[in-house]
DNA sequence: TTTATTTATCGTAATATTGCAATATAGAAT
DNA sequence: ATTCTATATTGCAATATTACGATAAATAAA
């Protein structure tokens, strides 16, 4: 198949796992890392920075948007990507209660 | 190809992304959360909560474990699945780590 | 207008992922 | 020993992902 079944889970669990299979990929890790890198976000240079051709990194790019992870706006020549806060805080937050609810736990075994 | 390139990457990077990979599908969410509510973690009844066949439930349970995510110790019969905390935890951190520099930095445009 | 520069898209090959039926395995219960 | 229960493995089909060369599109610079 191939085909991810998103019926029967939560739409928590859904949101959660596109934003991480969004991350899932060092590239894409890495862009995220250069944006927060650069203060101002024009970021003419992404392919430069990354190990890989400059058609992959678009499609890295993109796959970052469509995750609503980062967001692109055309500045003259080039386009300036960004990271979108908000969603990346959501993740982190997620992370955060999860890990706390671990911390919680009484863990009997393992 | 299908390949995911990781020369040119840091181990950070590379790392961080396996794990996101990891939690990058509904179902391994779900089961993180499932193992989460459980408190003794003595979990025969996973394939129950899930929409899905046993086979794929055990493949998950197997990228997981790959992951370095859970763990499973036999229990007798059935088996006794676990998060690892440490991991989690350093996926929690690393992207505390993102946020608070998302939110030092001085957006200047988007 | 011609020529660069930058990013996106198309096409394609190689590989990975997802899902499940069928089957195997292994311990528990009878 | 046989049967039940729980989990894993195998095999396979459908689809997704990754990567890149070639090419397009769109603005900037000359």
């Amino acid at each position: 198949m191939g085909v991810t079944k998103t019926d029967g889970f939560t739409d928590e669990q859904n949101a959660i796992a596109v934003l991480a299979k969004a991350l899932g990929h060092p590239a894409r890790v890495a862009i995220i890392e250069y944006l927060l890198s650069v203060q101002t976000c024009i970021c003419g240079d992404i392919v430069n920075v990354l190990p890989l051709a400059q058609p992959t990194v678009s499609q890295h790019l993109k796959e970052l948007k469509s995750a609503g992870i980062i967001k692109g706006s055309i500045e003259g020549n080039s386009i300036c990507y960004c990271i979108d806060e908000t969603v990346l805080q959501q993740f982190k937050s997620y992370f955060e209660a999860i890990a706390t609810r671990l911390a919680d736990k009484n863990s009997k075994c393992c």
